[in-house]
DNA sequence: AAAAAGCTCAACCGCACGTTA
DNA sequence: CTAACGTGCGGTTGAGCTTTT
């Protein structure tokens, strides 16, 4: 964890800001309990009253900030979890750069805090691409290719969950590719009213929202369309792959893929171009278990 | 070991919009 | 009606840290 910029320095002089005394840059720890004491006992609002009152010498919008992104007790610290990331792809796909609409879905989480993550994260993985982070291409993959990923990664990690809890025996055999999970799988989520979920010929999975609970389901699966391609209705997104896309498996039994050329036109030349390992590692966090891909893609 | 490059994230900025006097 | 003020939002910056060369 970052050391907070408040105990990493002094309060230089120059940084008392001349016009009006006001200060700028990091927060002390001084500033810090003086914000949370005061607003513990008024509560927050009228921001540029509160910071006189406290007697902080700060603007009025600095104190707000601090207090929204840094000091309110609310704050989920930490990593952006896989389920996380999972609602903020599609909340973006949906809304935008809509940073507090999509934080409000994230109980814990800030704005800003999810801006820099797409920022960081997100971005860095489309220019790497050579993508618009904007383009039907871009989106197409992430639909395509991260979001299943993802879910098959909340997936695995509540199983392994499991595993470790009741069982001491040998390891487990190798997680199953997308998407044989259990039945009435649970995660947890941060209310939306989202819900993702995809398709194969086997089974189908979904992770929902429904502003007070929150569940990934997985349920037998409907017999597929024709065309497999139907996605992104009003609440509900399907990732589908066609039903004869399918590729023999070290694990047993053909397995299918979540990329098609006649769905993502071009992608599958950008992944022969750039390779996929590397952009599961550094977008997702993931190690070893980047072989799904390169078993997928023949890499 | 040191320099360079890359990354993260707290904080600031400008703007838009709503409220108040 | 309107000017001033307060608030919230998205975009941007830069200090400090980490990784790579």
């Amino acid at each position: 964890m970052k050391m907070a910029a408040h105990d990493q320095r002094e309060v230089s002089s120059e940084e008392e800001s001349a016009a009006g005394d006001l200060r700028r840059g990091p927060w002390t720890m001084e500033e810090d309990l003086l914000l949370v004491n005061y607003i513990t006992a008024n509560g927050e609002g009228r921001w540029n009253a509160l910071a006189r009152c406290a007697g902080l010498k700060r603007t009025g919008k600095s104190c707000r900030l601090r207090w929204l992104n840094y000091l309110r007790p609310d704050l989920r610290r930490g990593n952006i979890t896989a389920q996380e990331q999972l609602l903020i792809l599609e909340l973006h796909s949906r809304w935008g750069n809509r940073w507090s609409k999509i934080a409000e879905r994230l109980p814990g989480r800030t704005d800003n805090e999810i801006k820099n993550y797409w920022r960081t994260r997100v971005q860095k993985h489309a220019r790497q691409l050579n993508c618009d982070v904007n383009s039907q291409q871009f989106k197409d993959l992430v639909r395509y290719f991260w979001m299943p990923r993802l879910l098959e990664r909340i997936h695995s990690d509540s199983s392994s969950d499991v595993v470790t809890a009741h069982d001491g025996g040998p390891p487990p055999p190798p997680p199953p590719l997308l998407p044989a999970w259990p039945v009435d799988d649970m995660v947890s989520l941060g209310p939306a009213d989202v819900e993702l979920s995809c398709t194969t010929a086997a089974s189908s999975s979904s992770l929902s929202t429904d502003g007070t609970r929150q569940q990934l389901v997985v349920s037998p699966s409907p017999p597929l369309t024709n065309d497999g391609s139907s996605y992104s209705n009003n609440n509900t997104l399907t990732l589908c792959q066609p039903p004869h896309t399918e590729y023999p498996s070290q694990l047993g039994g053909a397995e299918t893929c979540w990329s098609d050329e006649s769905l993502v036109p071009g992608l599958t030349g950008v992944y022969a171009d750039l390779g996929m390992p590397d952009l599961g590692e550094t977008m997702w966090g993931a190690g070893a278990d980047d072989l799904w891909y390169t078993q997928i893609m023949g890499l």
